[in-house]
DNA sequence: GTCTTCAATGACCAGAATGCGCATGTCGCA
DNA sequence: TGCGACATGCGCATTCTGGTCATTGAAGAC
């Protein structure tokens, strides 16, 4: 995860950036509330840890700022001494997804931080890929290398039989009946759709994913892996 | 919002729902973890309250069961007297989004359930956003562009539907069920309401925001975001 | 109680997209 | 050179979708 820190007492900070550094995930850091808010907004994090007590601007006019002028919905968690009921109510009421207070055990903020992350449509667990090419199956996009692709139905579903299937091959007979079940059309049909697939997902790109293995199938391949 | 408490303590249970529901949620109980688990996976609840001490199914177990084999979003928030780290790292681990410590305050579950729910309880309260677009829960005024717009009462209800799903693509068996509930109309007159509404918050302005993909339904894309 | 208005529905038509079958072209191989 | 397997392009039939409109039914106004 790509996660912002705005917090201005240095050994905290540093403790909080190399203990989770150290599990993989990316460090930013603010140790103010303006450079903080800047970086909020250019960047595009997956979560942030705000302290409420910071430099320049307060944490919570910062979150609603954050909420309303950027209009960011980034999981924003508090981190904070100020363990009252009404402040968490404040905490809440100006934005925030989860409220932790000091001292904390940084086990505890990873966890809280990754079931932030894991929260919301930003991130689509039903999504299959193979190399740059994608298939988003939530709102049935595809996409090579950041372009969106436009198929026909049939092309869709076969996109998505190869994908699953990816890098393996898979036989015709094995394509037809995922697409037309128990009965599939007389002729071969199932070229005239390939050669559409292969006319939107490789034509207009410099390299070709999906391959022909005479009298076997098809597979879809990754051409930069392997 | 729609809320699930599975908690077999009876005095607890009650003064959760009582105190939830007069803030104009919708409550539902169960007091065991199969009916918990039933319940969860057969409506769709906007968040679940669970409790960690169960006679049936434990606490965790359902929490992972949900995410596993029912392959449930529905944020869930645990609830339990037992607050060392490894207890919570255990329930972030089953998949839950949030822990809250007995004994609690029913105005933390509040904004805490606010904040899983809808990321925000402005949003959730207030208004459904994709884009310029947005829809306005209290007042049920849809705006593009910071102009009103009207629609009928049918094309309002799409568009809630779309709203919320958005950027998810939402089947047309999906909509139909959602507006007219197990018996749809006869003919297809999802195709008229959609046309309606495209007529409203589509052909005044420069960009669509509602797609169709054919065979499959419907989608409402916020052009400017990726 | 009647009239008016508006929305929902279902039928219809037209245009476009898609699917499928066929003819032809291409490649590799014996 | 001949054969098998596949790619490609084309045309027709079908399907799907968008748009329009008349009818029906409900709610509200008078």
């Amino acid at each position: 995860m790509r996660i912002l820190v705005i917090e201005d007492n240095e050994d905290l900070a540093a403790n909080i950036i190399e203990y989770l550094s150290a599990r993989g995930h990316v460090l930013d850091n603010a140790t103010d509330g303006v450079t903080g808010l800047h970086l909020a907004v250019v960047h595009n994090f997956d979560a942030i840890v705000l302290d409420l007590m910071l430099p320049g601007i307060d944490g919570l006019a910062l979150c609603e700022r954050l909420r309303a002028e950027a209009d960011s919905q980034t999981p924003i968690l508090m981190l904070t001494a100020r363990d009252t009921i009404d402040d968490k109510l404040a905490g809440f009421a100006s934005g925030a997804d989860d409220y932790l207070i000091k001292p904390f055990s940084l086990l505890e903020l990873e966890a809280r931080l990754s079931a932030l992350g894991n929260r919301g449509p930003r991130r689509s667990v039903h999504q299959l890929k193979a190399g740059d090419l994608s298939l988003d199956l939530d709102t049935w996009q595809a996409e090579r290398q950041n372009v969106k692709l436009t198929l026909t139905p049939t092309a869709l579903r076969l996109l998505e039989v190869l994908l699953r299937a990816s890098p393996r091959l898979v036989r015709r007979a094995e394509l037809e009946t995922a697409i037309w079940g128990d009965h599939p059309p007389d002729s071969e049909a199932l070229r005239t759709h390939i050669h559409a697939l292969r006319a939107a997902i490789d034509k207009p790109f410099a390299t070709a994913m999906l391959q022909t293995v005479p009298t076997m199938g098809y597979r879809l391949i990754d051409p930069d892996a392997g």
